[in-house]
DNA sequence: ATTATATTTCGCCAATTGGCATATGTCAAT
DNA sequence: ATTGACATATGCCAATTGGCGAAATATAAT
């Protein structure tokens, strides 16, 4: 079971891996970090060391920096977001966030937050 | 053991703390890393976790980034501060999409991202 | 010198990490 | 159904981390 609220790392983890996508071997084979230990750190039994971050960082098309930072390791100082679009100026969209959805088409984008808004009219009819 | 051989690190930080000044156990109030534990990194004993870098770092007067570099934890090349994400250079992520996503806390930015996830994984069963 | 006091180092130990080998699914084709 | 091939999960274990308290060493003051 999906455990604990706890274990952003993991499902993020996950996600990307499946995205690309890889299996738990052959991530295994590109990072030089057993199959057994990854899996256990996607489901949140083990906590991956910075050692092991570093190696699996660009095999799952992440920048170092960023999973350190998704694992809590780098406190969340980088401006990227703030880049050409003054709109974005008072919040933060998670690096993170924004790298998965920009892989989807236009329609799945705006499906989304059109998703976000029904949702979003529910909880707000419950109050 | 290896006296001067990784212990670059232990050598960095004796000499950064020495230079402000501070002792080990006023550093060790500083960072809640206990003193003999620091004492141990400095010569090379003991080789700090991410967790233990990051306390230690503003207290010493480092960025994290930067002792995470010099521990070898991260890649000397940070083009953190430069500008945008090459990682969204590929596709990209629609200007409305990221101001509406923006303005809803982390965990909602999370959320949606993990709906997606579930609507596609149907969609790939149906096919 | 001889205390007193601050600072560093050491001995021990619980907790965690991460790998190897093995077990348990999962799914296709025969 | 049974087999085989692959993917993921578990059992076990060596190695490391990091804290606490005590010993050792340095520093200061009388």
């Amino acid at each position: 079971m999906d455990t604990n609220y706890k274990n952003h790392l993991g499902r993020i983890i996950k996600q990307q891996r499946i995205s690309l996508p890889l299996t738990l071997q052959e991530l295994a084979a590109k990072s030089n970090v057993s199959a057994s230990h990854l899996g256990r750190i996607e489901r949140g039994e083990r906590f991956p060391s910075a050692h092991i971050l570093q190696r699996i960082a660009k095999p799952l098309g992440f920048e170092e920096d960023e999973l350190f930072t998704l694992a809590g390791y780098l406190s969340p100082q980088s401006p990227m977001v703030s880049e050409q679009s003054p709109a974005y100026s008072g919040d933060r969209l998670d690096p993170y966030v924004a790298r998965i959805l920009a892989q989807e088409p236009l329609e799945i984008q705006r499906a989304v937050i059109g998703i976000l808004a029904i949702l979003q009219s529910i909880a707000k009819s419950k109050s």
